[in-house]
DNA sequence: GACGGGATCGCCGGGATAATTA
DNA sequence: TCTAATTATCCCGGCGATCCCG
C-alpha cells in the first residue's frame, strides 16, 4: 500500500462515492477512473479496439503529451502509456527488446548501464521500468514501433505515432 | 490536506499521469475525475476575440502597467492578468510549462523552491499562482509567450506583449 | 534565506552524426 | 571489401543560478 495527500475538498468528494460502508479509497478510485474492470472474455473485439483506440486518442491529443516539445519527454510518456495500457504485454516487449549490445528497456538502471558505454538511462514515470535515452530520434521511433506492434496494437496507432515523432523536427 | 492509502498499481497508475515533475496528487486527480472543469461557453469566436482584445488593451494601456518600469512588476501583473482572464486555461498552461530542472509556475511557493537551487518565487497577485523570478529577462518574456499561445491567444496580442518587454532594455 | 533584479557565463542534456561493429 | 545496423562521441543550444550592479 502507498499512501498520498490529497486536499480536504477532494477527500470530501471522493468519500462521498463510497459505495458501501467500509470500501476504500482504492475500490472508489478504480470505479472512478474506470481502470481495471476486469476485461472478460465476453467482450468482442470491436470493444477492445474502441478502448485501445479512446486510451491512445487521449494521450496523444492530451495538453501534457501535445504541450511537450521535446522528444524525449513524448517519448518517455508514451512508453508509460503503453505500460499502463497493458503491464504485462508491456513487460513481453520490452524484455524481448534489444540491439546487438545495449538493452533498450529494464526494470532496473544499472543492467541499462552496464549494457552499452554511455546509455543515460531514464526512468519511465509511473512504471517500474527504464530506458535508454542515448539514441537518435529514428531508434526512439523504432523502439516505439516495436513494443507497440509487440503489444499487438492496430497498425493505424502505430502510423500515427511514428507520425507525430516524425513531423517533430522542429 | 489528508492523508489516503491506495494499492501499488493504483499508484503507479496516477503517478503516471503526471503533467510535471512536482505535481502533486490532488492536482493528478482533479484532472482525471473532471472535477473543476470549466464549462464550456457559447460564446463566439468574434465576441470572445473582442472582449480578449478589450481586457488585455485595458492592462497594457493602464497606468498601472504603463507606470511600471521594472519588468518583474510588469511580469507579474501579465500572468496576473491571463491567470483571471480565464483561470482554467491558465492553469492547464501553468502545469505543462517548465524547463529542463525548474518549475515555471505551481500553486504553492514550496515546489517551485524544492525545483531548482535559488528561484525565488514571487506572488502571483491576484492568483492562487507563484512564479520563479530568477531568470533573466528573456525568459521572463518566455514564459509569457508560452502561457498566451497555450491559452489559445491571439498572435498579435502576443506580439504586442513581447514587444512591450522588449523595447523595455532600460 | 533575506537587498532585488536580471545579465552573463558555464554546465548539461538532447540527439545528430561520426565511428564502430555486424 | 562494401553496406547496413547500432553504438556512443561530441557539438550546440537551452537552461540554471551565480554574481555583479543599481
Amino acid at each position: 500500500m502507498k499512501t498520498i495527500e490529497i486536499d480536504e475538498e477532494l477527500y470530501q468528494f471522493i468519500a462521498a462515492q463510497t459505495k458501501h460502508i467500509g470500501e476504500d479509497a482504492s475500490s472508489i478510485l478504480r470505479r472512478l477512473l474506470k481502470i481495471n474492470q476486469p476485461v472478460k472474455t465476453t467482450i468482442n473485439t470491436t470493444s477492445q479496439a474502441n478502448n485501445q483506440y479512446t486510451l491512445f486518442n487521449d494521450l496523444l491529443t492530451s495538453d501534457t503529451f501535445v504541450n511537450e516539445k521535446s522528444i524525449i519527454n513524448r517519448f518517455i510518456l508514451l512508453l508509460g502509456a503503453l505500460y499502463n495500457y497493458n503491464p504485462a504485454l508491456f513487460s513481453i516487449a520490452a524484455t524481448s527488446l534489444h540491439g546487438s549490445k545495449r538493452q533498450y528497456l529494464a526494470k532496473d538502471k544499472e543492467s541499462l548501464e552496464t549494457s552499452g558505454k554511455n546509455t543515460k538511462p531514464r526512468e519511465v514515470i509511473g512504471t517500474p521500468y527504464w530506458v535508454i535515452s542515448n539514441t537518435n530520434t529514428a531508434r526512439k521511433v523504432y523502439i516505439i514501433e516495436s513494443i507497440m506492434s509487440d503489444m499487438g496494437i492496430s497498425e493505424n496507432m502505430i502510423n500515427r505515432v511514428i507520425e507525430i515523432f516524425s513531423s517533430q523536427n522542429k
